[in-house]
RNA sequence: GCCGCGGUGGCGGAAUAGGUAGACGCAAGGGACUUAAAAUCCCUCGGCUGAAUAAGUCGUGCCGGUUCGAUUCCGGCCCGCGGCACCA
């Protein structure tokens, strides 16, 4: 009978829903745990991609394969179902993101059981749940309260298109990571998290940077975060203001020229951070950032106070992305009437405003050293200043006549520090700064604080008042949740919706009682994101987020998949609120995901992105109606390795639906199966008569268990699957006992099979992979009573697994001339004489002596000559 | 430019404590079965020489090194992909 996998598919969806205790997660069980995690996902329209199938049948193997192994494993899913994409969506249909939301996640939830994904949906969270959200907003609360919240004015990322503020996150390279139309700088009081308070370790928890030392994650990931935090040493120093009307004083009183003033009365410095301080004395000019209050205060001393006006206007004009269109040009307004001081050449340079100075980065000013700095070259070379070399590379070869030597080196026309090396310089140059107490060794980095707040609808709202008496005063706990109305305008307007709406807006201050009114933003999904792991340790609580023993049952997850798109965003995010949960005492952990991966974009069939402007997407539920959704696990398990890239290809499926079909008819009474007749069947199912398994056979059953399962542990599916698949190939051709040489027909001899237990065995390990035909074979053909997840991974055997005869190569010169079958114990004498004594190799010897023969234990023997 | 990853048949990919390169699958060609098709099954399948399932020879991006032996280790290039990008 042909495997009819609509049918048989359906049924086991049914009989694994209504026995959900097959895959939930045992609180009370004292089985050593497991946390294996997909990242949940947003409940999109489109429904589950095949990017979904990937990673979620990565880690439904792993979860299967290790409650079989005898682990209480914890693997659930829910839905991040707050967010701008169903609030546009909204906009665009007038329908309430409410409704559309729980419209999709009925499609994923269908749509992952037609998959068979083994979740404990007992636990599953939605954010934009009340229960849930409840404790996005305690949250806030707790970082309110330990002043890692705050509100703060200044410049923020501002969509036109989304009509609210961006995480710097959020806004790399200019551009929305919504809908990608640029993003402009707007001065904006928003609400942030002190995300910056982390980056090192405090107490006893390890900062984000030294976190990624201990945890298990890709490489490149780790790289992602490093690079997004910016760690930068070097040093900050003070430079004095002169002005053109008097005379000027050094640092300590000296006089030196006629024409300009020390301002430091005034305390009128500029400030710079450097990373190269070994090349001050190169500094011939500085830079400032035009938006730099500086620039403001120094108005009255500026004599072409105009032309830097016009700059300044202009500068603001320019969105950030034409800024950084503008990389290679280099524009900028010298400040005249006053220069700055070089407080080691003790000579004063000129000042100069460039937008490519960044007013947010360090201290909004820098020294310029035209040897030795690119940007600073350029700069020079257009504004015609000079260049003053001042470190030579080791060999003396460098020049700056060209371009800027960046590079270490040795100091030259450096005074009394002439020959120190760039290191020793830095060192010996910020004592010195020190000393003088006009700056010191400083670290700077380019992550900066989290803005969390956003004029949105579809979020949870921020739980805060604002009380003309009282001022800022936190939601009391025990009014949590803050609930998001359901009745209000959504049409984004610049405000946030919620604004608008008087019964949500004015209320009653919670401590005095007088007129107030709610915080009207809503917080960035990537808040509600950053703690739903821990959620699921104890979802159904409603006394906390999670209770302490639940945190310490399951937490922290054991393996964490899904997109490398999230390197910096949630990963980041999801990472900072457990060192904040660490360092308050709430948790004994204090990274989130010790080991981590990432699934492999899997592109169109024609080698492109799949997308809906190129019609080249692959629908999950389509494969699955003409395949299966073993045939759909099983194909993009072993299209390639996890993590890689690869294309889809409509063809490659056909191969793993066949190993699925001659898996079934293996165990049937037609030409293809091993079975004489139904009677025959029966009693090889009712255990009356057995097959024998060859040698042969079992030595391989016992390597594939060997080999699937640590191919599991290590995520290397596509290995697994071809192991299974050489084992079920050799049923036929090792059972059959028909030399293939002879070129017979490879069929199965009626009667002939394998043991019973052994067939079983392969079933077993097939089962984490193509849940659907094990099941059904286990009992719906063998006749089982309950679940083939209820089975125990079988164990393979040492002594089976170690090849007891080998065929091991002769080489002559590193060149293979003969492979002789030999013990795989054998010794190094037998091993040359049987080598030297084989004919071909006597041939290829020519009478010759062997100047050496090399052996290795159990592989081969190699002669040279 | 910087950081990370990778380059193996017609294709997806196997194999690295250095030890028979091309497992498994797709596609292709030939054959069996069939009135026919589908399905199923068998054989061949890196290049070159060769009638050959005899033998040989070249082959893992390129050049060189270490070694009895290199896809694997080292040095120097070339190319592709992904991320970041005026961060001083």
């Amino acid at each position: 009978m042909k495997y009819d996998h609509k049918k048989i598919e359906k049924k086991w969806q049914k009989y694994w829903a209504e026995n959900p205790k097959l895959f939930a997660a045992d609180d009370k069980s004292d089985k050593p745990k497991q946390y294996i995690l997909d990242m949940f996902p947003y409940p999109s329209g489109d429904g589950l991609h095949t990017g979904h199938v990937e990673s979620y049948t990565a880690t439904d193997i792993i979860s299967r394969y290790l409650r079989m192994s005898g682990f209480n494993v914890l693997h659930p899913q829910g839905f991040d179902a707050f967010g701008l994409p169903a609030e546009n969506y909204a906009i665009k249909t007038k329908i309430h993101p409410a409704e559309t939301t729980k419209k999709a996640i009925t499609n994923f939830k269908k749509q992952m059981n037609m998959m068979g994904f083994s979740y404990d949906w007992s636990r599953e969270v939605i954010s934009a749940d009340p229960e849930y959200y409840k404790w996005t907003q305690w949250f806030f609360l707790l970082l309110y309260k330990n002043g890692l919240a705050f509100k703060s004015k200044g410049k923020v990322n501002w969509c036109d298109s989304c009509q609210t503020v961006l995480a710097n996150e959020q806004a790399e390279g200019g551009v929305c990571d919504r809908c990608g139309k640029p993003v402009r700088q707007k001065d904006l009081e928003q609400w942030y998290f002190k995300i910056t308070d982390f980056i090192e370790d405090t107490g006893k928890t390890s900062g984000l940077l030294s976190g990624l030392d201990k945890i298990d994650w890709p490489e490149s990931t780790k790289a992602g975060q490093r690079n997004w935090i910016g760690k930068s040493e070097g040093a900050q120093f003070k430079m004095e203001i002169v002005t053109k009307d008097s005379v000027i004083l050094s640092p300590k009183g000296e006089e030196s020229k006629r024409s300009f003033v020390n301002t430091q009365d005034d305390k009128l410095h500029l400030s710079v951070f450097t990373t190269r301080l070994d090349t001050v004395f190169g500094m011939t000019f500085a830079l400032i950032a035009p938006e730099h209050k500086l620039v403001q205060e120094l108005k009255s001393k500026i004599t072409n106070w105009s032309e830097v006006e016009k700059y300044i206007v202009e500068t603001k004009k320019k969105s950030e992305l034409q800024r950084m269109a503008e990389v290679k040009e280099k524009t900028g307004v010298e400040l005249e009437g006053i220069k700055v001081l070089n407080p080691f050449t003790k000579k004063t340079i000129p000042l100069f405003a460039s937008d490519f100075v960044l007013a947010h980065y360090g201290t909004g000013a820098v020294m310029a050293v035209p040897a030795h700095d690119e940007r600073d070259f350029a700069f020079a070379k257009k504004f015609g200043l000079p260049i003053d070399e001042v470190v030579k590379s080791v060999d003396g070869k460098s020049s700056v006549a060209k371009e800027a030597y960046t590079e270490d080196g040795v100091l030259i026309n450096s005074g009394e520090h002439n020959g120190l090396t760039s290191a020793e310089a830095r060192k010996k140059l910020t004592q010195w700064l020190q000393k003088e107490k006009i700056g010191q060794g400083t670290i700077n980095y380019k992550l900066r604080d989290w803005l969390v707040s956003r004029q949105r609808y579809w979020g949870a709202p921020i739980p805060i008042i604002y009380c003309d008496k009282c001022g800022e005063v936190p939601v009391p706990e025990k009014d949590l949740p803050v609930l998001l109305p359901n009745d209000v305008d959504f049409m984004p307007t610049g405000e946030s919706p919620l604004a608008i709406s008087k019964k949500f807006h004015d209320i009653k201050c919670p401590k005095c009682g007088a007129k107030a009114r709610r915080e009207s933003d809503t917080m960035d999904t990537f808040v509600c994101s950053s703690w739903y792991y821990l959620r699921y340790a104890d979802s159904q609580n409603d006394k906390e987020f999670a209770s302490k023993e639940m945190l310490k049952k399951w937490l922290p997850v054991d393996l964490y998949v899904g997109g490398a798109e999230h390197t910096v965003l949630h990963l980041l995010y999801s990472r900072f609120f457990t060192k904040v949960l660490h360092k308050l005492g709430y948790i004994d952990f204090d990274e989130p995901f010790s080991k981590m991966r990432h699934q492999g974009i899997i592109l169109a069939p024609d080698g492109r992105k799949m997308s809906k402007s190129w019609g080249n997407i692959i629908n999950p539920d389509d494969v699955v109606a003409e395949y299966g959704a073993d045939a759909l696990r099983l194909y993009e398990m072993f299209m390639g390795p996890l993590e890689e890239m690869k294309p889809w290809n409509t063809k490659g499926i056909v191969g793993v639906k066949r190993f699925l079909d001659k898996t079934w008819n293996y165990l049937s009474a037609d030409y293809t199966g091993i079975f004489i007749d139904n009677n025959d069947r029966n009693q090889w199912i009712e255990g009356k008569i057995d097959g024998a398994t060859s040698r042969e056979t079992e030595v391989l059953l016992h390597k594939t268990i060997k080999k699937v399962s640590e191919d599991i542990e290590s995520l290397k599916f596509n290995t697994a699957i071809s192991q299974l698949m050489v084992l079920r190939n050799s049923f036929y051709e090792i059972e059959a006992k028909r030399p293939i040489s002879e070129k017979s027909y490879i069929e199965p001899i009626k009667g002939q099979r394998i043991k019973k237990s052994d067939f079983e065995k392969f079933i077993i390990l097939l089962a984490p992979f193509a849940p659907f035909i094990a099941e059904e074979i286990w009992q719906g053909v063998l006749k089982h009573k309950g679940s083939i997840f209820n089975e125990e991974w079988p164990k393979y055997n040492k002594d089976l697994v170690n090849d007891e005869t080998i065929q091991m190569p002769i080489q002559i010169n590193g060149k293979v001339r003969a492979v002789l079958a030999a013990s795989a114990t054998i010794s190094e004498e037998d091993a040359k004489k049987l080598a030297l004594s084989d004919s071909n190799v006597i041939k290829w010897l020519e009478g010759k002596e062997p100047k050496k023969v090399i052996f290795v234990k159990g592989r081969l023997v190699n002669i040279v000559v």
